[in-house]
RNA sequence: CGGGGAGUGGCGCAGUUUGGUAGCGCACCGCGUUUGGGACGCGGGGGUCGCAGGUUCAAAUCCUGUCUCCCCGACCA
């Protein structure tokens, strides 16, 4: 992409009503803009992080089974009464409606009811299990107060996807491989080393749910982790009943803030109940499908990467994220300059490699690396006279303090480029 | 939902106390100089001062109502 096409702009001020860090510097970038509280528009490059994310969900996703779909954000009144879920006094972040007949909707703020309910069109017999389906939906969620920038919107993306199985046994499986999947998420978009396995309150069915907690300053949730066992206890189920079980000591958990990206919990077999949703089973009798729901929060989790990887320049996005792998610069126009740029950035490209080609002609060198920063591309890519007199490239990655001069086959190596 | 704060060109702000020609910085447009870490000079365009009503010769400024946003708290299957 070449800047002069992008519509998009950086900024030196932010909004004085945004306080969040990852909203400040998204915005600052040009990454996404804010309608109003709580609900974001995702921006060209900010697009881009969101389904670099999505696309790392999908493949973890695929690979332990599951099937993507999507559902509806309209949703029937009927099906969330019989879950007892419909009564705002019961859900509190319901955004209702109507249809122009007076039949009453609801937009999706959660799909377990919808999917399963539509699942009973699909599961009659033991033949037809294990299911894993999931999908990537807009959830709409009327909340009394939205903060955190991206992080905890009243419009969000989620990949939730939901386990179907004929009994608790392969509902485990399930949901212990859901759980690497998960791991393998996190340690993909740059967070593994500090995200947590949290055990946290469970619901009727079990005792636990399983969250994913990443620590950083800009959570909302309390978390004590145990660096040892590489997992954590949410304070709302810390108790010394619970450590006993869980066999951790308390002076060794460290008291920490943390967002939750994930959330796995099981069913058992109590919503399907509910809603009907029945298989039989190969001895003929009829029993109730064992339900996993897994949650990511994807445009939150976008959030929790730019607060954690980002200096007092701006961004520092990982590779596996970022919008581009590339930033650009040209400096000066000179004919030999631009030739060049324009040379490497058509080479890059069709070599596939995704590069912000920085080609505005009236903009400083500061201005130019300012941007680079803020926008925090991983890496930086310098041709001036100065790179062309020497036949070498000025390198320099984003989360490094200083540049390089390569030369071409040091570039290529370093950029990843595959040889032909 | 409780407490606190704020709405003035796209963004950041001053002006409101004490009513009297709407201003500054960034961004934008033009010209010139500049050109490796957010350049400078000169000229220019853009604002029903959140909205509605009231007081007044006169309202961004005073009064009443209302909407929105932000922060802290509560809430977050």
């Amino acid at each position: 992409m070449r800047l002069t096409e992008l519509f998009t702009k950086t900024s030196k001020t932010v909004p004085a009503d945004e306080t969040s860090k990852n909203a400040q510097l998204l915005i600052r970038a040009g990454y996404v803009h804010k309608e109003m509280a709580g609900v974001y528009a995702y921006l060209p490059l900010g697009l881009k992080v969101l389904e670099n994310i999505k696309q790392i969900v999908r493949e973890e996703m695929n690979t332990v089974g599951g099937q993507e779909i999507i559902m509806t954000s309209l949703q029937r009144k009927e099906l969330w009464e019989r879950t007892d879920r419909w009564d705002d006094k019961k859900v509190d972040v319901w955004f209702k409606s109507e249809l122009q007949n007076g039949t009453p909707v609801g937009f999706g703020w959660s799909h377990e009811e919808p999917i399963t309910d539509m699942m009973k069109n699909y599961i009659s017999s033991y033949r037809d299990l294990p299911v894993r389906v999931y999908q990537f939906q807009t959830k709409l969620r009327n909340e009394l107060r939205a903060k955190s920038g991206i992080m905890r919107g009243r419009e969000f993306v989620m990949k939730d996807l939901y386990s179907y199985s004929r009994t608790e046994e392969e509902h485990q499986k399930i949901y212990d491989a859901v759980t690497e999947a998960y791991l393998k998420v996190f340690e993909r978009v740059g967070l593994g080393d500090v995200t947590y396995v949290t055990f946290a309150s469970g619901g009727a069915f079990t005792q636990f749910s399983h969250e994913f907690q990443t620590v950083t300053d800009a959570g909302e949730d309390i978390i004590y982790v145990s660096k040892e066992k590489n997992l954590a206890v949410n304070d709302e189920v810390y108790t010394d009943e619970v450590l006993r079980q869980l066999g951790l000591e308390k002076d060794k958990l460290e008291k920490v803030k943390a967002a939750e990206v994930g959330n796995i919990f099981s069913f058992g077999g109590a919503k399907s109940e509910q809603l009907g949703l029945y298989f039989a089973d190969e001895d003929g009798t009829e029993k109730p499908v064992v339900l996993g729901s897994y949650g990511i929060g994807i445009t939150r989790l976008m959030g929790v990467i730019a607060e954690h990887f980002s200096d007092e320049k701006g961004l520092v996005w990982p590779e596996s994220v970022a919008p581009a792998k590339v930033y650009l610069i040209r400096l000066g126009d000179d004919n030999h300059v631009v030739k060049a740029a324009d040379d490497l950035y058509s080479q890059l490209t069709s070599a596939g490699v995704e590069v912000l080609y920085d080609d505005r002609d009236d903009v400083r060198a500061g201005a130019k690396f300012a941007d680079a920063d803020l926008m925090g591309i991983p890496y930086r890519v310098v041709i001036s006279n100065k790179t062309i007199a020497d036949q070498t490239y000025e390198l320099k990655a984003r989360n490094k303090d200083t540049a390089q001069l390569v030369g071409e086959q040091e570039l290529h190596r370093k950029l990843g480029l595959t040889k032909r």
